[in-house]
DNA sequence: CATTTCCGATTACGGATGTAAACTGTTTAC
DNA sequence: GTAAACAGTTTACATCCGTAATCGGAAATG
């Protein structure tokens, strides 16, 4: 599933805040983003449309959740993005991300458990490929 | 200066080999991603017009360089995928990105050593904002 | 010199995207 | 029950993007 900007914007919403009505895509969208409410329609029609949002029949209107998993599309934009801007090369990008990331001593400390385990479970193999 | 996909490819090839000429990236971009001449012309042209990329005429033809650094564009890149992907945290996104790459020892102990320059320069504030 | 070739410029075109109005059927409020 | 509010569907439209053909002028080549 490929989510373009404004689409990453209403699916960030819907997956934190499952089951959402229109209505209220439309409130806190409207507000934060300043969208007309024509807009958020519209987006939600297309994200149905290409099956990123399931909608579950509630009387007369629609319970819109998300039928795509918020870790594939993650991963899928993450790769996107790693194949775009570094030619698919994580490390340079991970590097450039940590440099000028705002990192709280909590986060670096995360990291920094996440790189150990990762060096435990691949022993050496010193270079890429 | 904000790329596209294709425009990325472009830009990649004339960082890393500046300065070329259209038949260079032609025939580099022919051969890796089987995008006809004309197509490569477009990009080229599309990226002169839009900043960058500079021209140096060199008699009858061009020499192309760019005219936006390359950090500048990942800065951009990464800013917009963070703030898309994560809401512009930083922390989730990087702890996803090295969960999944694939990175060598060396790789990792770079990351490592970062990490702990970074903890020294910002001693604590424990959390992120 | 005429023809092919190379290269940059112009034009093309369908699909995606951001943004939104208009239409339609229903629910609600006067 | 008639008008207003709501919600989903259709239609709209300019721009961007990927992809490319075509045009026009210069260079090379026979």
């Amino acid at each position: 599933m490929q989510l373009s900007d404004a689409e990453w914007i209403v699916m960030n919403l819907i997956w934190d805040s499952q089951p959402t009505e229109a209505s209220a895509v439309i409130a806190a969208l409207g507000a934060g983003n300043d969208w007309s409410d024509a807009t958020v329609k519209t987006m939600l029609h297309r994200l149905v449309k290409k099956g990123a949002l399931a909608t579950e029949q509630i009387g007369k209107k629609y319970r819109y959740t998300a039928a795509v998993r918020r870790s594939d599309c993650i991963r899928n934009a993450s790769r996107s993005f790693l194949d775009r801007v570094f030619g698919g090369d994580a490390a340079p990008a991970l590097l450039h991300l940590v440099k000028t990331a705002k990192l709280s001593q909590d986060d670096l400390d995360q990291l920094r458990e996440l790189l150990d385990s990762k060096s435990k479970n691949q022993p050496n193999k010193g270079s890429k490929e």
